[in-house]
DNA sequence: GTGAAAGCGCTAACAA
DNA sequence: TTGTTAGCGCTTTCAC
């Protein structure tokens, strides 16, 4: 059982004949170094293999440069943001360290790893963590929560204007002519219930108040596959469904379409997030857009201001979503 | 711009009045300390809150206990295997590095990173990097692939008998009497090439060497649906399709049923991996099942057995998989 | 049962 | 432009 004992800068230092602080200084991209000596260094380091200890930086540094992203493998719009937040990390210089939450994992727990790995900040999406308990952390890090809505002091806050969102989504269909419309709405998860207020007040609003009906669901396709099979035991059925979210609304949909009602021919279907599996060519959902791009860089820039610009006054940024019209909506079968 | 200075082992020892060599010790449950001042220093800790340093740890230990792992957040095999490999690694007593694969996140560079955090060992998911680069990291530390077939010397490989599986695919419905089954295969994706060659072969052993039919696909809904599509020209359909995963065979599902196709009244589909998609109530998907907690304790063990056993051979660990059969599989229409 | 001391690989202030 | 030096917070002998 040998250990690979990896190179240090020592051994780059000596192979190179210079000093181990000028190998520092040429891997830092330091000024003062001669051209001809950081060439010397970088070709010394490739022939020994050798690359840079992160621990130790860290530890000397006293800073790591991580910023640590807490989601749900399992929400597609987690996902999307992650993928976004990526890129915008490495252009402001940092590592994204991720921490996933699932079954076995909770929140808590996936806190505390990224507080260990030294993270200098922290990005949570969707989290369903209390105020309190999330301000605890704030003290240690920065902390923006992404879709979630916080009263607690010194958690920034990134969201998307769901109330509007909702009413978007109302008032698509209300202007197809749909009054008869229906929400599945998400529980306590992230932003349902102000999509839920969004969708009464739009509906209200349209002069469709006395339409207000909405079913419990989360943000699962199961949910949205049996809300529409309680529904089946009804005479009528909405002439339109408006789910808290995309995975609700592939369920709705594809179980709608199983049990032979035509979409958007019988049932007009809207989603929330445009995530993924709305744009399916087979799925194809017109849906709620929230912009993940302007969350992802709204959150880093967030962390910057307080990392790097001394910011302490806590920030909620909002940001507008749009509506993607795709094929799951039409005006309703004249009949009704 | 105050920089949060955290309490270090010094300053719980000053508290506690004690040395720091001893909180060292309680922290690490070593014996050496009584139980009074094991008490006292723990509750010390609490009290100004300390939380140990894990770079100073890694530096010093010259053992991070991080294994790093590489996936697609897109694949829901590859997330049903994460969450797997959490608690199996922690149990081990090592954590888990999380390494996202996507657009604008190749192998290569994932691979560095990985490496950077000082990681004892990674495992990979569905690689697709060479053979040739995966030896360059092996020489590093010990890697895993899962469900990769590999040549070189020094990788470990868990995979699926991905032929065997195939082969149960085409039994089961050849057994239900369809003689037309076609597969929608996975291109270059992991396994693919080895459930191609299973379905062929399994077709002509059961005679149905004549109805051997590929068309080109990969791991994607879309590719499911094109194919579909594709089909949609001629004047039949086969009567079943098996597909070279469950994503894809998502595709085939939704675009069969919206085109107007009864499954699997006209036309039976299988998938492969028994990913969560097709456990959804709604698509109910007839799948080849892989051994999803099986292959992460696999993994993990061959990494323990390498890096605290000593073992230096290549091992390959092949798991069967098994059929789950749901709703989407049925005898073909006897007019055929 | 407890403490002193050396040093992991690196950074940064200072000296040359 | 380059080298010297003092640690970062922790682990780990080795004494006491």
């Amino acid at each position: 059982m040998t250990r690979p004992v990896r190179p240090t800068m020592r051994d780059v230092a000596a192979r190179a004949g210079v000093s181990q602080a000028l190998v520092s200084l040429v891997f830092r991209n330091a000024p003062g170094a001669s051209p001809a000596t950081r060439e010397r260094v970088f070709r010394t380091a490739e022939e020994i293999g050798y690359r840079p200890n992160l621990a130790a930086q860290v530890l000397r540094r006293h800073r790591s440069r991580h910023i640590g992203v807490l989601f749900t493998m399992r929400q597609p719009f987690d996902v999307d943001l992650v993928e976004a937040i990526y890129p915008g990390a490495q252009q402001r210089g940092y590592h994204v360290v991720l921490g996933a939450l699932g079954p076995g994992r909770d929140e808590r727990h996936a806190v505390e790893e990224l507080l260990a790995y030294r993270c200098e900040a922290m990005i949570l999406l969707g989290p369903a963590t209390t105020a309190a308990e999330l301000a605890v952390a704030a003290e240690r890090v920065p902390i923006v929560a992404i879709g979630w809505r916080s009263s607690g002091e010194g958690v920034d806050v990134v969201r998307a204007a769901d109330e509007r969102g909702a009413r978007l989504a109302v008032e698509h269909l209300a202007g197809l002519g749909h009054r008869d419309i229906l929400h599945v709405d998400g529980g306590d998860r992230t932003g349902s219930q102000h999509r839920r207020r969004g969708y009464e007040r739009a509906m209200r609003r349209n002069g469709l108040g006395d339409f207000v009906r909405v079913l419990g669901g989360d943000h699962t396709e199961e949910s949205g596959a049996a809300a529409v099979r309680r529904l089946m035991g009804e005479k009528v059925l909405p002439t339109a469904i408006f789910t808290s979210n995309d995975r609700c609304a592939h369920g709705v949909l594809d179980t709608l379409i199983r049990t032979g009602s035509a979409v958007p021919g019988d049932v007009a279907v809207v989603g929330f997030d445009d995530s993924g599996v709305a744009q399916l060519s087979f799925i194809d959902l017109t849906t709620v857009r929230q912009d993940v791009a302007g969350m992802a860089e709204a959150a880093l820039d967030a962390i910057v201001e307080r990392l790097e610009q001394g910011r302490t006054g806590t920030r909620r940024i909002v940001l507008d979503p749009s509506l993607v019209i795709r094929s799951t909506t039409a005006a309703p079968k004249p009949s009704r």
